[in-house]
DNA sequence: TTCGGGGCATTTTTT
DNA sequence: ATGCCCCGAA
């Protein structure tokens, strides 16, 4: 098959330039993932580079997974089978994961690097980061009105990304606060070095240590890899543009593909100069520009590319495309935020019953804009996709389990034990785990080796004796078992010795029947992680690195999702709401002159989502808060940089169902037509999307290619469960009966515990699953 | 040691 | 309006 034909001259350009240093600037929707795959398959195909030589990174596993699958199917055919029969493929993998699998790989480099540290280090995400600053806060006498946990972690994580070490930012401190903030960064990097642990932010820090110090270690990446592929580039940071360096010199065969105007997180570290300076970095470099667009009409384009263009910091790219100029953009404000949200769901209702096969999104800056879009959505009994919210691994039940199994396997890993230490409670309080903890740092030794120091020394008074030695021959039996058998069955023992099983057993409420069928859906990944022959260590990596964004559903109809997440992403419709000054762009945002791009460029990453259908709206005045006062709202700037040519504003009424009823009498009819509807699609955090989470990524399987043929199939009909106590019958709200709740929508009552306003209310919503609301506070709705 | 009530802040978040 | 953190009572 003569795949070259099949692409642009430009895209065709970028496949067939294989050596030496080239940058694709990639125009929205111009075919990207297309030449990247293009390329590899042109590589190994006609220069017969072995796979093996190659190395694509990406930023998200989804990218990475969506990228072997389409080198698998291009390659399918013709391409050398390995020896064993097994397609032999590049290597395509995250930042992250490749730098774990490079640390681990080169374990004895990094110890002998880094003193104390092991190759069995453990994984921090950003709960465990937050409770080694709540540790560390603790030891120097501050408190969170200092500098809350999470902000002090992001301007950590931040001066990481930079490279900027601890004495550094004191050195270059110039404020109390700086000056504090760098004794924190101090202390919590030396916590992290205790316990065996490593960020997000460190995975790549350590990578490009071992590379730059370990001379052997980093000429046998570079002699594995001779060609390298970043796609993304716009959003790496300067460790990850380090780390490409290093594995690049001196063989230089360097692809990156990238767009300066979608980069979006700059808040995050990413460094825009990396693709703005990369002739320079990169003398003799080629630029290929890809410009023609394949997705979106003119109209879209052309309105997407003059916002832009009000951006300084940019290469400068002009995308055109030979689809008509489609429909004029939409713009409709409404009074306030329901009146908008509702505007939004007759937009999509009417979008969709005239192209029923289509998908439509709603894009917004803040996840709390969603709520209304929401509410306004149900009232049309039309299901939908939120994305964000907690993903499978973060949640409280797994994220207790995985700390078991790393504290058994990282004895230094002292935060994961803490989490776990008294959890199901066994009498080991906070007095108690206070002591040890004083003792820790007495002593230096790390949280069990000083359990166990204080254990032998018979010096703790007989209660926490009993608890601390019964804790201390759980860990070790849970050792032995991880040891010798495999490890659900492992996790089965731990679940019933620990009480963990039952403790959730005996809670009784709804909440706790979705947790037990979560650590069920842990126990099956363990036995699936087993049957493929993973390690506990392998199994802990793969919670650690996957995302939950990675099983976005492409099948939802319609997704609401943040502008953020909307990148990489298409849909036929696209409603971007709120589009009001502070809003969007984001007050925050505003005041610097690089924020205030970065903020268009998320305007530009919108718009650019759309295929034939834009429609952007806001509200005259919201409330910023829940009980908040309605405050007037200015249109966002971003409006006027739209050509008014490509504009139409649409009233309530330009937007209609076919019946002709508007939106404000239609309401209660809409309720009606929404209580008989049957909610599709999986939930995104269902349990059934828990094994996805943590199915093999390594090597495409048919199921894999199903599956993606299978996103074009209606999505499957979901039955909330409805388990538990016998609903008691009683007045008002009693059990059984179907409530209306402004952020969760319609639900059905499970149980009632109380009278009156002060009643409890135990309710199962679709898509949110089971809230437990007090009568009184909750502003519900007899359906 | 553990549970429940009142105070407080609430942008985005690839790994 | 909500979620989460800390403090006081059983």
């Amino acid at each position: 098959m003569d795949f070259l034909g099949q692409l642009n001259p430009r895209q065709r350009e970028a496949v067939e330039h294989t050596e030496g240093p080239l940058l694709i600037l990639a125009g929205a929707g111009s075919g990207k993932t297309r030449v990247i795959t293009y390329r590899i398959a042109h590589l190994i195909r006609n220069n017969h580079v072995p796979p093996s030589r190659l190395l694509a990174v990406t930023f998200t596993n989804k990218a990475a997974e969506e990228m072997r699958d389409r080198v698998a199917i291009l390659l399918g055919g013709g391409s050398s089978p390995a020896p064993d029969g097994t397609l032999s493929l590049p290597w395509v993998s995250t930042f992250h994961s490749f730098a774990v699998r490079l640390l681990r790989r080169e374990g004895g480099g990094l110890e002998a690097l880094r003193q104390g540290f092991t190759a069995r280090f453990s994984i921090y995400d950003e709960a465990d980061q937050v409770a080694v600053l709540k540790a560390v806060y603790r030891q120097l006498g501050l408190d969170e009105k200092f500098l809350p946990y999470r902000s002090a972690a992001a301007r950590i994580s931040h001066a990481k990304n930079q490279g900027i070490a601890p004495e550094h930012y004191y050195g270059r401190s110039t404020n109390p606060q700086d000056e504090k903030l760098a004794v924190i960064y101090e202390q919590y990097e030396a916590a992290l070095r205790r316990a065996n642990a490593l960020d997000f932010d460190d995975l790549l820090l350590e990578a490009v240590r071992l590379l730059r110090h370990d001379e052997q270690a980093r000429a046998r990446a570079v002699d594995r890899f001779h060609y390298l592929m970043v796609d993304e580039y716009q959003d790496t940071n300067r460790v990850q543009y380090d780390l490409v360096r290093l594995l690049t010199e001196p063989r230089r065969n360097l692809c990156v593909v990238g767009d300066e105007d979608q980069s979006i997180y700059g808040w995050r570290g990413a460094d825009i100069r990396n693709i703005l300076d990369f002739e320079r970095d990169y003398p003799g470099a080629t630029l290929i520009r890809l410009e023609q667009n394949y997705r979106s009409t003119k109209n879209i384009l052309d309105a997407a590319g003059q916002v832009v263009s009000h951006n300084l910091e940019r290469k400068g790219k002009e995308l055109w495309t030979t689809a008509g100029p489609g429909s004029k953009i939409l713009l409709y404000r409404g009074e306030d935020a329901e009146n908008e949200a509702l505007f939004i769901a007759a937009c999509i209702e009417k979008h969709l019953r005239q192209n029923p096969s289509e998908r439509a999104a709603v894009l917004y800056r803040t996840n709390f804009q969603s709520r209304q879009i929401e509410e306004a959505l149900r009232r049309y009994g039309r299901s939908y996709l939120l994305v964000g919210g907690l993903s499978f691994y973060q949640r409280a039940e797994v994220k207790d389990l995985l700390a078991y199994l790393k504290a058994a396997v990282s004895p230094q890993d002292s935060y994961s034990l803490l989490r776990i230490i008294n959890t199901p409670a066994r009498g080991i309080g906070k007095s108690t785990v206070e002591l040890i903890a004083r003792h820790t740092g007495e002593t230096g030794l790390s949280l069990w080796a000083s359990l166990e120091d204080l254990l032998a020394r018979g010096s703790l008074a007989a209660r926490s004796h009993a608890a601390l030695a019964g804790f201390q021959s759980l860990m070790k039996d849970l050792r032995a078992h991880l040891g010798s058998g495999p490890l659900h069955q492992a996790l089965v023992w731990l679940l019933d010795t620990t009480g963990y099983r039952k403790m959730l057993e005996q809670e009784g409420t709804i909440e706790s029947q979705g947790r037990l069928e979560n650590i069920d859906e842990l126990v099956n990944a363990a036995a699936d992680a087993g049957a493929r022959g993973e390690t506990v260590e392998e199994f802990l990596d793969h919670a650690a690195l996957v995302a939950d964004t990675d099983d976005l559903d492409e099948a939802a109809q319609v997704t609401l999702l943040t502008l953020h997440m909307a990148k990489g992403l298409e849909f036929s419709l696209v409603i971007m709401a709120g589009m009001e000054e502070g809003l969007f762009p984001h007050s925050r945002s505003a005041d610097t002159a690089s924020g205030l791009e970065e903020e268009r460029r998320l305007c530009y990453v919108g718009m650019t989502r759309a295929q034939k259908q834009l429609v952007l709206t806001l509200a005259r005045s919201r409330r910023r808060f829940g009980g908040g006062e309605l405050e007037p709202g200015r249109p966002s700037r971003f409006l006027r940089e739209v050509p008014a040519r490509l504009l139409e504003e649409v009233s309530p009424f330009g937007v209609q169902l076919e019946e002709g009823v508007d939106l404000y009498t239609e309401r209660h009819e809409v309720q009606e037509i929404a209580r008989h509807h049957t909610f599709t699609g999986k939930t995104y955090n269902s349990v059934e999307n828990i094994a996805e989470f943590f199915a093999a990524r390594g090597i495409p399987t048919p199921a894999a290619a199903a599956r993606r043929t299978a996103a074009e199939a209606p999505a499957r009909a979901q039955v909330t469960p409805i388990r538990g106590p016998t609903p008691k019958a009683a007045g008002g709200f009693r059990a059984g009966a179907r409530v209306h709740h402004p952020k969760y929508g319609t639900g059905t009552v499970l149980r009632k515990e109380g009278e009156g306003d002060d009643a409890k209310l135990t309710v199962s919503f679709p898509y949110h699953g089971i809230k437990k609301l007090i009568q009184k506070y909750a502003t519900l709705r007899q359906e």
